[in-house]
DNA sequence: GTTCGATGTATCGGACCGATACATCGGGCC
DNA sequence: GGCCCGATGTATCGGTCCGATACATCGAAC
């Protein structure tokens, strides 16, 4: 999770640690992801064992990044990370590969959706219709609470229930809008929508 | 935080691991909210050395809970757990220790709000104003990222932030509401509310 | 010149998850 | 009768991720 989270946006540029956690917070924080160092640095080394990411600066000698990574001078610390070949075959495997995992975790699917750009629109489908299927049954869940015990719960609980229904039911419209988006070939939100060109 | 929800569940009834889990994804599930065993177990025997809760049925021969419990027979197996004195205390205890953990995390606050009835007003307050700030924190970094960015980032990301942005709006409406009831003394949300008893 | 907040790297203990392994029981089915 | 199967039920293991914490550097304010 974490890892295609960083191959993603190492993907775009390198960067240092700090620059990647908020990157991770504001651009895939949306659908409730927060990142600890603690998971961070681990899962960075982790990837650089696996031979993904390398640390130093981009292979050979490039200027393209240069307004993107304040450029470390020489001094200390500051450890910059790149993403290898190996790195982006990686990022593209993870991507199409959506397990039960993409659909459960509210973070799972954030990370995902938010590469869909780069996500081939078979997968796309697929992700989204699955998402679906799991805020559904977690409606249901909660319709059946709701209808069945409703003399039985306190007021404050019954909110709760009745809260997080709406909220499922929002969630449930919102991916059969994006579905009937993905279908159409358009572009999800914006009135202007190039025809875009249709792998696979 | 799940040593508050099983105490919470226990403190209605005695139960055994199954039907607690059970309890635990339907009752307190709505706010996304899900445990496995895998952390089930463990917090039990945590609970148990700390003396918070026993092993066995309830103390002395009672009766009250038949129908609850599927009331085990002599068998193997089916292990109930029940609430001791020290336990209710610690519940307590935890109801009103509302720190930022109380806030932060979507299950934390799940909780403790579906515990509400059993919470001293004040501390209800306090809950619900020091989510409403953290959930309003997090509509201004989106709404700085959907500003300030809307041209660097691809339609999905986009979205993606719109999306979590709209979510945290209508939170924080939701839990304003909450609080102006909270303040007027009514209860939540139903149509005719009977004025409640004063409970300490 | 020194205090302070932002930037930056890193680790540790612990909470929690997902998978898995069992064992028991009541039915349905041949 | 014998069999399998799905629901009920207890429990553990490896691994991911979090929260707290410790540091070190740097530019700006005072």
């Amino acid at each position: 999770m974490l890892e295609l989270a960083i191959l993603g946006l190492l993907h775009e540029s390198p960067m240092h640690g700090y620059e990647l956690r908020k990157q991770l917070t504001t651009k895939l924080g949306a659908f409730r992801f927060a990142i600890s160092y603690g998971s961070l640095y681990p899962t960075l080394r982790r990837l650089q064992a696996g031979g993904w990411i390398s640390e130093g600066a981009p292979p050979t000698g490039m200027s393209a990044s240069t307004e993107e990574v304040p450029l470390l001078t020489g001094k200390r610390g500051r450890v910059v990370y790149t993403i290898t070949a190996e790195g982006k075959e990686r990022f593209q495997d993870l991507l199409s590969a959506a397990g039960p995992e993409t659909y459960d975790s509210e973070a799972g699917f954030g990370v995902h959706f938010a590469f869909f750009a780069r996500t081939d629109p078979s997968t796309r489908l697929r992700i989204l219709e699955g998402r679906r299927r799991r805020v559904e049954e977690r409606r249901e869940g909660m319709r059946d609470v709701l209808s069945r015990a409703a003399e039985r719960l306190d007021t404050y609980t019954l909110e709760l229930q009745r809260h997080g229904l709406e909220a499922c039911e929002r969630e449930v419209r919102w991916l059969e809008e994006l579905i009937a988006n993905e279908r159409n070939g358009t572009t999800p939100q914006p009135p202007s929508a190039q025809d875009p060109e249709r792998s696979s």
